[in-house]
DNA sequence: GCCTCCATATAGACCGGTCACTATAATACC
DNA sequence: GGTATTATAGTGACCGGTCTATATGGAGGC
């Protein structure tokens, strides 16, 4: 190997950031290359499917993101009101520090290419997958049988990707904390 | 007059229906002319605002689509709990015959331009307001106090509007059918 | 230690095609 | 006649993607 690749990250964080606040289809590949001050040869050398191949690289980023966000939550609240409560406040924070401009870093995305691109929606499926498992693993450590759950845990996910979007609209905390009150 | 505006409905009618699939961004007016067989004059006769002005009268007539089939299930049931698994089973039922390829009408199209464009975010606001008085108005009327049949009705919608993501990157009604669960 | 080799990575000009939009004229209906 | 509508040709800008040329820096020979 010559140089490390120092460009992929920084073209994958890049991309997920203007996918994530303006959309995959109305981010030009132009814009991405500029702020992430890589050149253009370097796209296509990492990511040999062009486009696609970097929007599924930034939707699997993003779905480790929130992943180790909710493991980290998971870890500090036993109690599964608790960690909910947790969920709701960090992803409040996220929306009101984007000054509700930015949404679920995954979700336009994958609105936008499913299920016409199989690889981003594939990405995007494991990556919800990974997040309802971290939820429902806290419910069933606190005696909720593992069927019961796998369906709060999906709930939880669903209810807080609606929320996201409720809270944009509105430019509101407010739709993303009574989430909360689901249990 | 001359002719009756014939063509702006076909237009708005197409538009919600591409945008629905296949994002906002990367529908071209092109696609959405040829499909509505409109000519291009009369696209920018009825709307001198371009494509954002067709986008707020497509997320506009959606949003009259949906709340119109959220007063029909309220008038049908008169239960909540009715209601909610009849809203439960249209909306899975959209999905399925869609293929799992169309998400909500307007949540696509409001990820993409919320809030860039004030028209489409306005609109889209009113929209999803408008779904939540139906609700919130079903949950009151069975003796929930007014404060508390808001919220129920928001976390309602958020959970659909998560289902919906959920039902189509999973192809499968499951997720929408879990809202019943709610409540 | 030094040099050559060569895959990796960077660089950017260039491509045809499509984008949203405009201009202007002709036409249909009251 | 006057207005609402249709029709078409054309605008520059930008799209994603391809291409070729050039740096870069470790591996192996000596």
């Amino acid at each position: 190997m010559a140089n490390a690749p120092k460009h992929k990250e920084k073209l994958v964080r890049t991309a997920m950031r203007l996918f994530r606040r303006q959309g995959y289809a109305s981010t030009g590949l132009q814009q991405i290359l500029e702020e992430s001050e890589t050149p253009k040869g370097s796209l296509y050398h990492y990511f040999p499917n062009g486009k696609e191949g970097l929007g599924e690289a930034a939707v699997i980023e993003a779905g480790k993101l929130v992943r180790t966000t909710l493991e980290g939550l998971a870890a500090r609240h036993p109690d599964p009101k608790a960690f909910l409560r947790g969920y709701c406040a960090t992803m409040a924070g996220w929306m009101a520090e984007s000054g509700y401009r930015s949404g679920c870093p995954v979700a336009t995305t994958l609105l936008e290419n499913a299920p016409q691109s199989p690889a981003i929606t594939k990405a995007g499926r494991a990556a919800i997958d990974s997040w309802i498992a971290v939820v429902a693993e806290v419910y069933s450590r606190s005696g909720i049988p593992q069927r019961e759950s796998s369906s709060k845990a999906q709930l939880v996910i669903a209810a807080m990707e609606g929320a996201l979007i409720l809270s944009r609209v509105g430019k509101s905390k407010q739709p993303i904390l009574e989430v909360a009150k689901l249990i």
